[in-house]
DNA sequence: CATGGGATGTTATACTATAACATTATTTTT
DNA sequence: AAAAATAATGTTATAGTATAACATCCCATG
């Protein structure tokens, strides 16, 4: 949360406490976070809340790279390394629901290098896979022996 | 079209007419095309049409490989190589909204082994990249000069 | 020609996101 | 400190995406 607040500061933009209220929601779980999830608990404790008051602030956190985006989801997570402008790649469980954030340069270098094999210019990436974590693999073994 | 009859006759699924018309529609434009544009166009021609008439019909030919969802545009695209079971990536053009499709199994066999270092299991991979495609390059290039 | 399962029709509703404009709060300028 | 400018948030309405649940139709097969 200090990184953020930081990070904030650093490019002159502003960590107003509705900013750190959604950052906060976000971080408060290792699955994906819905709009309409944090929607709810705004209303809760702040009364005055609608769509877009959420969704200007994920946009906002999504500039500043705090938050991503997982788009097969409609879903949100948090920056598992803010500061570090990178492109991730996600692992998503579809057992636990929980998403692992990769950040693999070798892997969005591959990926930048076809691309442009192609002639094609590339502005961002997105990278998102299916399956099941290691936990859950480890769980459901056990539980079939 | 007649790859799709026999990829559905193969796999004892049955390619009705609102399958092959649907299909139809996706291949119409290069563009990706959006699930209620294609309920438009089947209202026109046919009357009765509602979301799930296109959807099921969506998640069908996806399910035959011969249509893929751009999970970031929430829209649809013909299988440029259908039958071949794979994994595709999709060049998103910012200036001419044309998709291109990728099919490239150094990319697809990378993820795969990172995921895997991780412990995880790979059931499908979802690879976007946003950018400007060659032509629209070049076409900017030249109005510069 | 019955019948059973797959395909489609139908109605309703849930979920995701943005447009447009009003108001409030903060910073900057005077 | 007051005024002006800018950024942030509130508010209302609506657009866009997708599925649930149940009814009906169609047609391959026995």
């Amino acid at each position: 949360m200090e990184m953020a607040r930081r990070l904030c500061d650093a490019s002159g933009q502003r960590f107003t406490r509705l900013r750190q209220r959604v950052l906060e929601l976000v971080w408060r779980s290792h699955e994906p976070v819905k709009a309409y999830d944090i929607l709810d608990e705004l209303r809760d404790e702040h009364g005055a809340a609608a769509p877009p008051t959420v969704y200007r602030v994920l946009d906002f956190l999504r500039a500043q790279g705090l938050v991503h985006k997982i788009e097969s989801l409609n879903a949100y997570v948090g920056c598992g390394d803010p500061g570090d402008s990178h492109s991730s790649q996600f692992l998503i469980c579809r057992d636990c629901a929980r998403v692992a954030e990769m950040d693999d340069p070798e892997l969005c270098a591959l990926l930048q290098k076809k691309a442009v094999e192609l002639g094609f210019e590339v502005h961002g990436q997105i990278i998102e896979v299916n399956g099941r974590c290691h936990e859950c693999r480890r769980r459901q073994k056990g539980e079939t022996q």
